[in-house]
DNA sequence: TATTATCCATCAACAATCGTGATGAGTTGG
DNA sequence: CCAACTCATCACGATTGTTGATGGATAATA
């Protein structure tokens, strides 16, 4: 009966994360060609090739699909046996509230980072918006929560800030239309009062055209062309058309991405929580087809936009990336 | 990150089976040294020891009950993932039937072994009498069933034969009284059958005073000194007496036990039960403290009984074996 | 097209690990 | 008290893993 190496299905997780033997051998701590021999003798166990090499990159096989399942369910018991040995191992369960754009955007990779770390800690996710997850905060219904940073409502922490965007649809023209249509989320957001106000000050004739709880739909609405809207840059989705001020429309302040505590007694697997979605957010990086869409930045603001649309080889970037 | 190895993992699992490095070696097919080795790693490695050392003899410590589990997932997850990757190995679901007694008696080991070597079949185990369970055998309900043994209905192929034993309870006197108090399954049941037929022919006054569709609470009912019953050998329970001529008790047909086809189309998952099932009752052991209990075999039968009651000792010893 | 950088496979050499067989110390049972 | 048995330990040989260097192939750049 032939088992399945543990550290080579851990070599074998990090090249199918990275796609590269050599930054696999980095996050593994190991040199490239034992990351390389590894895998070969992974191969040669399951007797099946797992990746395909097409000269430079590389790519899974169907098998190695399959296997990555079985590799991470191996992987999380192998951590969570160990945890449950190691008396500092943080327990428990926190209660972590989010927007739901957040949630579909960064919890994905934070939570699998966060679990990879502190395998014993159950993390119970609810989203909502921003201000009323703060009042689930004020009465100890969760522990902690991403949300709209704001100053003057003080208690939240600063993690992230990025430029808050016009966004339209790269295949319509809405953006021309008078009164301008324009979809926000339904009430109690940052974003959309920051829109509106944008808006009058330039008085620019628009219309609430599309109201939704959820920044995802209000995104769906941008791409079937009918409205414009506001999104922070990590929003941004292939086939969206960014509007500067070359466009016509006006700077919107930045939009900033805070950390907000509960009132429940603090508790090691919060503050491990915290810890790590800090410094998540600090390395977060911008997605591959960012770099084709043109976006406002310090110093692209008032320049004309250029390479509107998102070409088809970047979408089939990003679906390979984030797959 | 630590993680946990495998084949150490299958050795320990091999050792908490046997509570002998010795004989664990002997299963994981290396030396008894290598093995103290590998668990000695593993305790390094997770920094606990899992056996205490007790002169000859060995015990698993907390820690080491507590990582049994862990090993136990993660050794699945194991050969599930090579199986998943060997196209010879044996896929489909089987349903089996089974009396409920044996369900409780073999089941557990059988099916163990089972899905350790065919990791990729279901077994879904049907708990019925003989009779019922040869009509879903009939009606394509089941694939295969575990039976009591008939020549005269003629299909099912004998497995195991044990001596079929009049019991009574080591703390109460019932089996002195008169009428005899006896229980014994509900209907349908050749043990039923060979109790009443044998008392007739002995011209004995009895009568039945319990009557379940279920073996394991006839049990029950023996050992709280409600009646006598007949079971087989392997059924015998620490406070259970055996009753044999001796104490006036007619001698019975042995018990055997029968393996019966379904009439659905053979598969290779099917075959595979079948095969197992077959070898397991070829080399199932009598449990330890058998030794202790009194019981009918050629060579006992006509001696007088000895060692009636089972000592503390004994019933410890089943606990540790089996628990 | 030539250049350069990057990627993965391979090799030789060294180090670490693992398994073996033999030995020893300790315990159990007769 | 001896024989039998159990597990720990040791030295040695075999295997495996790791390293650093090298080479072939490919992609990006000029």
């Amino acid at each position: 009966m032939y088992s399945l190496d543990t550290d080579q299905l851990r070599t074998f997780l990090a090249v199918e994360q990275t796609l590269s033997f050599t930054k696999a051998a980095n996050l593994v701590s190991k040199t490239q060609s034992a990351v390389s021999m590894q895998i070969k003798k992974l191969e040669e166990n399951i007797g099946k090739p797992l990746f395909v090499r097409l000269g430079r990159s590389i790519e899974l096989t169907p098998e190695g699909q399959k296997l990555v399942g079985h590799a991470r369910e191996i992987i999380d018991a192998s951590n969570r046996a160990m945890a449950a040995f190691d008396d500092e191992a943080v327990r428990g369960n926190v209660y972590l509230g989010t927007p739901d754009d957040y949630a579909e955007r960064f919890l994905p990779s934070i939570l699998a980072g966060f679990t990879e770390s502190n395998p014993l800690v159950e993390v119970s996710v609810i989203c909502q918006n921003s201000w009323e997850l703060r009042r689930h905060l004020k009465s100890g219904e969760l522990d902690v929560a991403i949300v709209t940073h704001a100053h003057e409502r003080g208690n939240s922490e600063l993690i992230r800030r990025e430029p808050l965007l016009w966004v339209t649809s790269a295949r319509h023209n809405v953006h021309t239309r008078d009164p301008l249509p324009v979809a926000v989320a339904t009430s109690h957001c940052d974003w959309r009062e920051a829109a509106i106000t944008a808006l009058e000050a330039q008085k620019r004739n628009f219309r609430i055209l599309y109201s939704s709880h959820s920044a995802t739909v209000v995104g769906a609405a941008v791409l079937a062309g009918l409205a414009v809207s506001v999104q922070p840059e990590s929003a941004l989705r292939p086939g969206m058309l960014v509007l500067t001020e070359a466009d016509g429309f006006p700077a919107l302040p930045d939009a900033e991405i805070g950390l907000e505590r509960g009132l429940r007694q603090k508790n090691a697997a919060t503050e491990a929580l915290v810890r790590h979605i800090r410094q998540n957010f600090d390395a977060m990086p911008v997605p591959d087809y960012m770099d084709s869409i043109s976006h406002v930045t310090p110093d692209t603001i008032g320049r004309p936009a250029k390479n509107f649309a998102v070409c088809e080889d970047n979408v089939k970037k990003r679906t390979v990336n984030c797959g």
